[in-house]
DNA sequence: ACCTAAACCTGGGCGC
DNA sequence: TGCGCCCAGGTTTAGG
């Protein structure tokens, strides 16, 4: 479900609501969402926390604890941040301001770790940092001889982005999802850096996209999906030349593109 | 360095 | 209703 569209509005909707508060006990329904920690030891660990801030880094949620710790949440595909709980809840933190968090996640791809320090992740540039140009972009995607769009998923190489927002910033920049990343022309690069910044601004504008799964801390669904211009959209005419919106499997991610104006 | 496939999981939607 | 199949916003790992 969550891209950076996605965990920004989730981190702005969660943030009012635990600020300030103790987490005062935790209770694991399933604990394969915890890592890397036994969940005894995880509850040891959280259990008494104050939640100062929650930085996001990417897609992952990163909640400042006073102790210095942290507790940081990735949602995988399916996470949700909620403070009403759904059917899929797998863990809950209850807290001191009378609210809970519920962690919901149905397929479990989503992952919560408890780190001692500010944690070393290990991604790429944030793609709406003011410091992120359109030559940097060039920078790192001139040394990846492999397709654009596998790179625009490389977390590694530029992080935040996921599989929507990938395919639609490749429409709005006319560029083919299968293009080799460093054989791009200046022109080019500029053109995807204002894409990737145009929609990843657009899905946080919108509250994100709810295709399926996603929704808001308050449960609420996003609305960018009713602007998704190829994303989902195989078979339909396309938004600029009236052709038909293709989808094909490339680096094993469902792809969507317009033929006639992807070059 | 790159490429592919598979793995981790569950659930929704669709055709029959 | 039910079954089988395909699809899914992500990430990691193994092998060639």
């Amino acid at each position: 479900m969550p891209e950076l569209p996605e965990v920004e509005t989730i981190r702005r909707g969660v943030l009012p609501r635990v600020k300030g508060a103790t987490i005062r006990t935790v209770e694991i329904i399933d604990h394969r969402n915890i890592k890397k920690i036994k969940p005894a030891e995880f509850k040891k660990k959280v259990v008494g926390q104050k939640i100062l801030d929650i930085e996001r880094r990417a897609k992952y949620q990163l909640f400042k604890l006073a102790s210095g710790n942290y507790l940081v949440f990735h949602l995988g595909m399916t996470g949700r941040m909620l403070f009403s709980p759904d059917k899929y809840v797998k863990v809950s933190f209850k807290l001191s301001n009378g609210r809970t968090l519920y962690f919901s996640d149905a397929r479990l791809f989503g992952k919560i770790w408890f780190y001692d320090k500010y944690p070393e992740l290990k991604l790429g540039p944030e793609p709406l940092d003011k410091n992120f140009t359109w030559q940097k972009l060039k920078e790192i995607l001139s040394v990846k001889k492999t397709s654009i769009k596998v790179v625009l998923l490389d977390q590694k190489v530029i992080s935040g982005v996921g599989n929507i927002y990938a395919n639609e910033a490749l429409f709005k920049a006319g560029i083919l999802p299968t293009r080799r990343a460093n054989k791009l022309t200046d022109a080019e690069y500029k053109k995807l850096h204002n894409a990737i910044a145009d929609v990843l601004n657009a899905g946080i504008k919108y509250g994100g996209t709810s295709d399926s799964w996603y929704v808001n801390a308050k449960g609420e669904k996003g609305s960018f999906q009713d602007h998704l211009l190829v994303y989902g959209r195989k078979g339909e005419p396309c938004s600029k030349c009236k052709g038909e919106v293709v989808r094909v499997s490339h680096g094993q991610r469902g792809t969507f593109y317009c033929p006639k104006c992807q070059k």
